[in-house]
DNA sequence: GATGAATGAGCATTCATTCAT
DNA sequence: AATGAATGAATGCTCATTCAT
């Protein structure tokens, strides 16, 4: 046979790599950082253990990576509302994007909240708090477009919103109501002005 | 010598079991179940390792000691707040309560928030969502007077409110401005005076 | 109150004494020696826990008092039948007092057996196998009177019978038909002579 | 380089399995099931008390892996000799075997005695009286050849018999004539000749 | 003499990590 | 790149023993 060429080998190792990042996601989101073992990752992973320390460092780079990949993703999702011009029509899009976020990357979403109340898990690596506080205040700024006192407190309600909904749903699952908390929310922060909610 | 009478012993007893309680919530709250060894709360209780099996069968039994202990300070608080008559203003005592709470136990707040979201943790011995869910509806009920299906939504939206500025409390700490949010909640579902709620 | 006597303080000290004694041999007997905790012993015995070591240095001193005691209870009853002139009666008279051992005091028999292989647990304290050869020569002689070669065969024999009979009683309880075997043995070794076979 | 292929794998597993065996079966006969630790095993196996947990769920589940083991091959040698049709000649050519079984695998046999009386050991896990039992039935029928009545006494006796050789054998050790007490048992049951069973 | 709270060494078991192949 | 056998530190838990009263 002759020798792979190196954009096969490239590829092979991101194919692992991702399925590594996948089985890990899931597991951690859904068991636990502590409660998910390298053989888990591995069995659901299809591949062996060993391997795992051939793309990451250690359990807790995984979990850092997964981490940056959320918060990269997020931050993304975020830009993406920057050029909507209107601050009113901006905090909606933006409510509505952390609902779909919600809805269609369950799995990040979870990871993410459960992540932020293990700070043993996270403390000693990323400093998670000061890192997720900056996020703060560049949303204050995205959202609001001003970054006055009072805006301050409307954009910490919304994220305490968000982040009081996501929680609920996590614990309550699929029977807890987001299409209807969506649109309260909506109504509440955007004002009741037309009706043509959906995008 | 004459042996400690059993007043004396149970004393003792007493004291122990609230060191390895204290410990036990402070650690659990800050570093997560999982996290925390055995050696650990021995460690923090300045106890040995032993002992706390004369106290505890098991550190799940320590957990669900914590747990029953911060469920029921949470309510008996609540059922303090019953003989309000008038809905508007037990809506608004509640929400101050559960400000309080915050402010005063920030260990139990903590550690139940923790636990809500440690999976697999509270899950397999207390019926933990059911627990949490059952709660919700006692809430809705006193919180709105009546159970309405609309009243629904209005409580859970007030229940994840308040569960995202725990959180938020949690993670941020100290410089997490609560006694601004509670105002604009108050404003907000309490109406400024009279009975227009929404703004 | 007057001061007890000398003779009242060495009174409570034999029953106490006594009360250990009779739990653990039970507890050994039934449980085995590594799976009675001295907590055990000290309940079965209505004590407190630390009494039991102003009675005994260590729990391995309370097995081998019992040793000791079966030992001694064992010699007493074997050397009361040295007053019987008739060898051939004398060995049935020995293999009688067997079994009543066996029947009357399951207890002793069972513990002695169980710790005889338990090497582990006698052999660095009392040295068990040479003090067994040393009374089965003893036996060798009280039974057939005379200390020939094919004397100790049979003795032997006997012997193997007896701990072989002891042995199944212990497994198989009750239901083993213990007086047919005794009968049978009888018969073997003492030959068949008149019928005059209870005492 | 390239992995191990699968039956490289397996041979490592086998060897290392066996080693654990071993040196588990040699402890237990020694020094009894509770007094054996783990790491008694690891070290005497020339192992790591971790690898033992690669091949065996639990300590116990090593205990019935030696006995199935054990049983298997008791099981084996009886059956060879089903096929002897004279029922005295059977008898005879079983307690040959079973002599053999205590020379050859003094391990397993002092295994299995020793086993049998460490009470609550095997009780738990595997029904070790009633299939002790059972096995004295198929004894039963193969010694004598028929299930009468007074068969079974005989086949008792036989079995205590044995049972207490090894026993003596396993406390006594080498010096304890085992040659000689098989002849004699021989003449006593098989008859010196003819059918003259009884001297 | 008597009590039981307290200690700490030891045990079975788990699991992240290493390494020979 | 890939495998899984092997390691050893750490964990929850037990229990003989000590000791203040």
């Amino acid at each position: 046979m002759a020798p792979r060429r190196p954009e096969q080998f490239e590829a092979i190792r991101e194919k692992s790599r991702e399925k590594i990042l996948a089985a890990s996601l899931e597991l951690f989101a859904n068991k636990g950082y502590d409660a998910t073992s390298i053989d888990n990752i591995a069995k659901k992973a299809g591949i062996s253990k060993g391997l795992i320390y051939n793309y990451f460092e250690s359990k807790k780079s995984i979990l850092l990576a997964i981490f940056d990949d959320a918060m990269k993703m997020g931050e993304e999702l975020l830009m993406g509302q920057m050029n909507i011009k209107d601050p009113v029509l901006r905090k909606k899009a933006i409510i509505e994007l952390t609902f779909d976020m919600i809805k269609q990357r369950p799995d990040y979403v979870k990871f993410l909240t459960v992540m932020a109340l293990q700070p043993g898990v996270m403390a000693d690596t990323k400093d998670f708090t000061k890192n997720a506080y900056k996020k703060t205040e560049e949303w204050s700024k995205l959202i609001t477009g001003k970054a006055k006192k009072e805006a301050v407190i409307d954009t910490l309600m919304i994220g305490a919103m968000m982040d009081g909904i996501t929680l609920n749903f996590i614990i309550y699952g699929e029977q807890y109501p987001l299409d209807e908390l969506k649109q309260e929310i909506i109504k509440l922060y955007c004002g009741p002005e037309k009706k043509k909610k959906k995008k």
